[in-house]
DNA sequence: CTCTTTACATACATTCTGTACGTATGATAC
DNA sequence: GTATCATACGTACAGAATGTATGTAAAGAG
């Protein structure tokens, strides 16, 4: 069986990228030991660090491609030409079913601010379910509003509010009562 | 110079605790070495492990002061038999204040959910600074209105908003605009 | 004054991370 | 087709960190 280097690769990090992310999911970032994410993946640590810098480089590389999944998720159910409001409601039941996935918030919303930073995490959210949270909003708020006018910091806060809501959903909370919630906050920010 | 038991105890733990705030606060959770602390402290890991379980335990002793000095901070502004929403609103701007302290973002909001767990964060969270947050809403917000009867969950998203907002500003952020951010939310969620 | 407990100090065993080095195989130039 | 190079690993090692086990001196109890 003569593989191509471009295949070996590829099969090598997806092996990897699989076996780590069970892992992380599983136990957290710090509790998962390499020497296990080899093993699971069954090649050696010399392989991990010929593809990836350091722990961190492959936590960061998992973290991206659930990002990107959950955004995928998500925007596959957007319905096309729906009202605003109904968008950002179908849009909020997207992001917690996604979530639901089991040890998804500890992966994209405990480990990843703490083992990237607060920075790189808000970047990665900014290119995924924060972008289209942004853009549903824009399309409820005009911008003379007030809230228009701070899009920006209200759609951060907006997202955070969503993750604390995920966060407390996937640990038992009232899923029905944390959407009923955030929907009121956004009900809120129309103008009257 | 003979002192009591209670006495060394007492020493012993305050410097460590000193001591690990600073290296937590400066270099995160994971980067910061209990040999490092314990020579900051002036003492012997010996000590650090006798009165501490582990590294762990000393991080949330670390934790569960700070998050009692900021609600102390908090409380000492708070101007009493204000009107609901001028509490919130001065309360908001005392948030801000003392986590503008540096390293505070880092410890209390990046570091502890990842080390402690989001539920333990959590319920430190709601002992303290989310407590007067809980207060203020119910005081503006009538049991009869949706976001009334939503409040637990309305705090909780509200409380995230803050903190999403602490660290944005901690980074560099518009504080100003954040600040309004939080007052449209807030002012969103009194019944029209 | 004796005995026990507390508060440490020291030494050790285990484990993890990152690196250095060696090797085999695919890719490339001629 | 072959010589050369680059890629994709595997192995061995160095350094450091955590937690534990064990020893000791001082405080406290009776």
């Amino acid at each position: 069986m003569a593989r191509s280097n471009k295949d070996r690769t590829e099969a090598t990090r997806t092996a990897l990228l699989d076996a780590a992310r069970a892992l992380f999911v599983d136990r957290g970032y710090a509790d998962t030991a390499t020497p296990d994410i080899v093993s699971a993946a069954g090649v050696t640590r010399g392989a991990l660090y010929h593809h990836f810098e350091d722990k961190k480089a492959l936590f960061l590389a998992v973290v991206e491609r659930e990002a990107r999944t959950v955004a995928a998720e998500i925007e596959a159910r957007a319905a096309p030409e729906t009202a605003a409001r109904k968008a950002l409601v179908v849009g909020a039941r997207g992001y917690f079913d996604a979530m639901s996935q089991k040890g998804r918030t500890r992966l994209l919303l405990l480990d990843a601010p703490a083992v990237l930073g607060s920075e790189r995490a808000a970047a990665l959210d900014r290119n995924n379910a924060e972008a289209s949270l942004r853009a549903g909003l824009s399309n409820l708020l005009p911008a003379t509003d007030e809230a228009g006018r701070l899009l920006d910091q209200v759609t951060a806060l907006l997202s955070s509010a969503f993750d604390r809501a995920a966060i407390e959903i996937a640990e038992g909370g009232d899923r029905a009562a944390y959407e009923a919630a955030i929907v009121r906050l956004i009900d809120g920010l129309c103008p009257r």
